[in-house]
DNA sequence: AAGGCAACCTACCGGACGGTCGGTAACATA
DNA sequence: TATGTTACCGACCGTCCGGTAGGTTGCCTT
């Protein structure tokens, strides 16, 4: 029946233990969060965690880890599998926002915290996100290429369809005025279409050449 | 010659103090940055900084007030004297996200690290917060109503205008490939104009529309 | 000259935190 | 029934942190 690795302690434990802490750590930041009260959380004390972890800055880094491969499940993953670039950044930020707005946490940890690890965690977590987000800037160089594009950075571009993205886990709430899928779409459509009408930006435009 | 309070301590020093302990805790994390290193940075000792401050969260708390202060000066008072909405917005977006780069960290800091504070320090710094981010959507809803925004929903807008200039934060930094204003005009052209150019994005919308 | 006060210091305290040690109870295996 | 292993617990340790007590130095005022 169990198909895991032998000598381990009980995986599926521990993927509560993950989650469960993620969910504290999001809402207290790692360093106000101590090793009690995530143990106290899944009730039982701080020596029995130990017996799942072997250090707290460990157990971010499992977080971290756990969290960046959900986003290459879920988002880049499939991502790859859709030809068309522009049909491929509305994939990406819609999923990767659903993802953030569901998600328990594990996403968000790794955007914020990343200062708490060692400095050898810690450059094993920057080189994933970097790989992930050169991807997206690939993606937008892409589109620019095929004069799909305004006239942007393409790396200022992607930081800010993360800054929107990750910005998600602040303000959506669950049961709030908007669900989860709406809140995607808010975002898609500010990235790619940003918030004025073209006509009124082309008005302006032409309003601003008359005047200098 | 002195014209400030008179029992106070000095203010220059104190100013100085804000801004060296928004630096470190902005690079560290409040939590993670002790009092010691506060004071080891300003040249003195622990006890000696006690003579200025009342106690940590209390600094944290003063430092979040001074990046409010920060902002109002230099964005929404300034934006005030704008009468056109669409240039009012270019300006809050441009100020704000150059207060973020050019900044020593106070406004940032009152980003992140707001649960480190007593709840009824927390509540002040919420509503102030809240005050800044009505504002800006009420600024949307004047575009809305003159016709000039896309169909979007202008909390969800506001929030990702935010989350793109908060972000600056984490990214930018001085001397890289793109200056402060560089950077922040960046941010501005992606809120108002989007990613995808206006002819591609209405040639999109109609093959969809045949497709469907 | 004397007093006052700002601007620090050294030394210390209580508490919390990360982490360890040596158990024990339950269950599986043989 | 003996043996091992997993999953915990209570008690403890060393360290570091926020904060305080009480002093010293030097300038400013009167």
């Amino acid at each position: 029946m169990k198909a895991q690795k032998k000598s381990a302690p009980n995986n599926e434990r521990l993927a509560e233990i993950y989650r469960t802490a993620a969910q504290i750590i999001l809402r207290k930041g790692y360093d106000a969060t101590s090793v009690n009260d995530i143990a106290n959380a899944l009730g039982m004390t701080k020596a029995g965690l130990y017996h799942y972890i072997s250090g707290k800055k460990e157990l971010l880094f499992d977080i971290m880890n756990f969290g960046l491969d959900e986003l290459d499940e879920e988002v880049a993953a499939p991502a790859r599998e859709i030809r068309d670039a522009e049909e491929r950044l509305r994939f990406m930020v819609a999923s990767h926002a659903q993802l953030v707005t569901r998600g328990q946490g594990a996403i968000t940890i790794l955007v914020d915290e990343v200062t708490a690890l060692t400095p050898a965690q810690c450059r094993k977590i920057t080189r994933r996100k970097r790989e992930y987000f050169d991807y997206m800037r690939d993606l937008l160089d892409e589109l620019k290429s095929e004069g799909r594009l305004q006239e942007v950075d393409t790396t200022a571009a992607t930081f800010c369809l993360l800054g929107m993205i990750n910005w998600l886990s602040r303000w959506f709430r669950q049961g709030g005025h908007l669900t989860a899928e709406q809140a995607a779409s808010e975002i898609v459509k500010m990235a790619l279409g940003g918030l004025l009408r073209p006509d009124s930006r082309s008005a302006k435009r032409a309003f601003r050449v008359v005047k200098s």
